[in-house]
DNA sequence: TTGTAAGCGTTATCAA
DNA sequence: TTGATAACGCTTACAA
């Protein structure tokens, strides 16, 4: 049925090498024979069989993601399936297929290198990851291109949320609002995103001349609505006079504002709460939750650009950081 | 560096095709060389190129995903990611790779079969799908074997909920209740599993003999959370006795909710509502939401299983529906 | 500008 | 039970 390359030479009275170039727009080709070929290729609507041309040419034009979920979720965590999808279509656009890396073949327990050198992945996208994963940082310190929309670390690029802006915006907007105490609640520092929003608050409170004690920043269990509720039964007691909540997440913050309902505190009255993302769900959440969010359609698309680049240059910069940026959305948690 | 067969073939003075077949656990080997070679790659950790291995093989180990979304959301829709999420886990416990199916090849467009025979994908999984899509049609008639956790046609294998169930258990409920109404809120009915619920609900409201009027069922325009607020503000003033809403999702049955109560209904007392799915914010959103859970997990295992058998199978049946049973959660939306 | 021929690393067929 | 040898379909030096 398929036809071949052979087949299409021969048909041509060409040769397959011919073709070859025409097709994959290499070498130095008469306009006339190009046309010929072209027209005839459209017409047959041939395509070269990926698997002989990636074996010969050591080229793939796909794509490995790597989903490495922390929280065991996956493609259920809707932060990160955003992104994905988001890269995803800006990748096919410049003609890449995306293929998902684990770490076996057949049943074959693999590294993750090992595995893009197997199937020869053009480029990888780290949507999620652990800097201590060995597997991990064989991969990025590889010659194969890496882009992440999470870590950071040596040798890779990263695409993420600009979080010290973030966090001050949160911090101006509380600054500027007769508030006695700004408290920080986050996840575990595990995530990345996370130990740097811990971060950029230590830093940026500081520097605004706020002060805050160590136990104002309060680091929940886990990632979940439940870890958010926990924190926020074990400290509503303790709460004496008007504060306000940043968390690193929608779903902690959810959490925390239920507990906090639980123990007969207003919120916004009593205390307000800034959440992190902007889930979908934040705008129907009750009380609809004000939150610092991400750009996840645009991280999605400049990490595949910066992939697609990396991928078409020679040259390989050690790493690089873009920060895209974020923004306060005020809804009912807070006062506007 | 990577050894290949050859050389592997070598250093153990045997040919590289006695080396495959062992790899491969084929043919008749003696046991004594058997354990040389297995022991051998084991400790050089050899495998086999992929893609030389498919070209030669015409086998690929991978299945291919289609996700052909209606509402543009992809991988952002909360349902459909847990079903694939699951397939994923257990097709990688089967030692596939999964791909996503594009409708390109490098910038040729091609019919998803010829991207499938392109690229020898051994399986398809059609996480969601339009049964008039001629590109699917195509491809499901074909010799790929297909399984799909959305659609149902001639030749496709296809593993859902069990949505008589669902719906049933929806009504059981409310003939139980000293209700006046009972309604359908659809989304629309492009989507197979909204067309397939409000055959069930017409079929189920004859057959306990319980009447309802045409107009009782309902089909927003839209899948998200504002095309079922913009049907409740519609409604809510025809709204006259005890009713109760069996909405087709949950996201439609948020909005409904929240627009009965901009309209000062109170929800369970003056009318009920049912969702459907079970989505992770069910259970936070205010009232919680009472839910027609669905088994995204196994519903994703189990069609991973059904594939794995087709693709191991020479004799193809026609066609299957596996139904997954479903369960009626109570929260606040209804009383237990 | 076009053609020849040698790989790429496997698997499969058939002979030994 | 093992081994040659010919595919698989394409790309790429290199030759013409």
């Amino acid at each position: 049925m398929k036809k071949t390359i052979v087949q299409i030479a021969k048909e041509l009275n060409l040769a397959p090498s011919t073709i070859s170039k025409i097709v994959n727009n290499k070498g130095k080709i008469s306009v006339d024979t190009r046309k010929r070929v072209l027209d005839y290729v459209k017409k047959t609507g041939y395509v070269a069989q990926s698997n002989a041309r990636i074996l010969s040419s050591k080229k793939s034009q796909t794509i490995g993601v790597i989903y490495s979920d922390i929280a065991l979720i996956g493609f259920e965590h809707p932060f990160f399936s955003s992104i994905f999808q988001s890269f995803k279509n800006t990748m096919a656009s410049y003609g890449y297929d995306i293929v998902l890396i684990v770490n076996k073949i057949g049943h074959h327990e693999l590294t993750y290198l090992q595995w893009c050198k197997n199937k020869k992945v053009d480029g990888v996208l780290i949507v999620m990851g652990n800097i201590n994963n060995e597997n991990i940082i064989e991969l990025v310190n590889s010659d194969i291109p890496c882009v992440s929309t999470d870590i950071m670390m040596p040798n890779l690029h990263t695409v993420i949320s600009n979080d010290q802006q973030g966090i001050n915006l949160g911090i101006q907007y509380a600054s500027h609002q007769k508030i006695n105490k700004i408290k920080l609640l986050s996840g575990p520092v595990t995530s990345r995103s996370f130990a740097d929003r811990i971060i950029a608050f230590r830093e940026l409170m500081e520097v605004n001349k706020l002060s805050y004690l160590d136990e104002d920043i309060i680091i929940a269990n886990g990632y979940d609505v439940e870890s958010g509720f926990e924190i926020g039964l074990r400290i509503a007691p303790t709460i004496k006079s008007k504060e306000i909540y940043l968390c690193t997440s929608d779903v902690l913050a959810f959490g925390l504002i239920r507990a906090f309902e639980s123990q007969g505190i207003n919120i916004p009255n009593d205390v307000m709460v800034i959440g992190y993302d902007d889930i979908d769900f934040a705008k129907h959440f009750t009380p609809p939750l004000s939150t610092i969010k991400q750009n996840t359609e645009q991280i999605g698309a400049n990490a595949a650009e910066k992939l697609f680049n990396l991928m078409n240059s020679k040259e390989k910069t050690a790493q690089s950081i873009t920060k895209i940026d974020v923004e306060l959305i005020h809804r009912k948690t807070t006062i506007k």
